[in-house]
DNA sequence: CGAGTGATGGCACGGTGTGCCATTGCGATG
DNA sequence: CATCGCAATGGCACACCGTGCCATCACTCG
């Protein structure tokens, strides 16, 4: 099967948490993760567009899964519950396999390059849920501004979560979010 | 007073927003803009960190703006409409000003590497107006979300505003976002 | 007039991301 | 077995980015 060392971008993805976690993003070099990985530098590239990509490998993959969720929510749930209860059952399915997920926290909260990108991806699993809405009928307008509240949401639970250090269920945080949130509107 | 040629920050300002309606961002080069402004590339970078900085002036004083403003809003109303006051406000004074907002929009829409940069700019400003909260004695944790939500009113109505073309006043946008936030969390 | 000062220009450097082509290792086909 | 095909990899060159460093310019002040 493997005509090479197999499985290189996850050697790279590792190669580069590691180097990020020594020396800081900007101090750490495209051909040194390249090379920690034993490839080239222009083999990182193939596999990554660029030295941010790295760390967010899959991430389109989450905003398919949410898509999909939102679209086959219970059909008698407002847009917004629709939303959030993909959001659960698709966070919940990401906190189970991410061990890495404080690591990569770390990284990014220390690079802004990073955390750019990171509300990027926020941005990606925005657009997935707006379009999981308009596989239920919602509109354009409305869709997107629901969907803004639920990532928001999401990513606020998420980062408790991982600030919990896996002391509290990702769940939890999750309605606590939700629950807050509801508080503060009204 | 003037040694040079005065303005200089404000004439690459105009130059680089030219070049990049004309050709797109990605296609214009840093010794582009200051050539049309008459600089040299190297003081293009003395002005603005980076490419996309240049689009984003301004922007500090803006967070500035709606920090004091969040601070200083009536006590007596809650976090977040002391937020939703303080960004209509602010909102309507930089929608007075800007005649360019519909060609920057149309910029950024246009390159990820921009969209990704205002992202960063609302960030900012969600920072602003949680440091205005703090002020307000709001605890942290709720400052974050509360501030959140201000801010994504605060953009859904600056881009329905701009997609208006003038034919709607800005705090009308701004009312209506609210209102069918309200709509949506209930 | 000369010293001081702040804005500008020029240069070189390491790094990024990409197009292009050569090389490598393996399976499939005869 | 020979050889073709193919996909992953490597190497090279290039334009561009952003920055440190120093020289130069234009103006002010003593």
């Amino acid at each position: 099967m493997a005509r090479w060392e197999p499985r290189a971008a996850e050697r790279l993805q590792k190669a580069a948490l590691e180097l990020y976690l020594e020396r800081g993003f900007e101090a750490v070099t495209a051909s040194e993760i390249a090379a920690r990985a034993g490839l080239a530098r222009r083999t990182f590239f193939r596999y990554f567009a660029d030295k941010r990509e790295v760390l967010f490998a899959g991430s389109g993959q989450l905003a398919e899964a949410l898509s999909d969720a939102v679209a086959s929510a219970d059909p008698a749930l407002s847009p917004l519950n629709a939303c959030l209860a993909a959001g659960e059952s698709v966070g919940a399915r990401l906190a189970e396999w991410s061990a890495d997920a404080a690591r990569r926290r770390q990284v990014i909260e220390a690079s802004p390059e990073l955390q750019e990108r990171e509300r990027s991806k926020m941005a990606q699993l925005t657009t997935a849920a707006v379009e999981g809405l308009a596989r239920r009928g919602v509109d354009a307008e409305r869709a997107q501004l629901v969907a803004e509240i639920a990532i928001l949401i999401f990513h606020t639970a998420f980062a408790r979560w991982i600030d919990g250090a896996g002391k509290v269920a990702f769940e939890d945080c999750y309605r606590e979010a939700t629950v807050e949130l509801r508080a503060a509107v009204a």
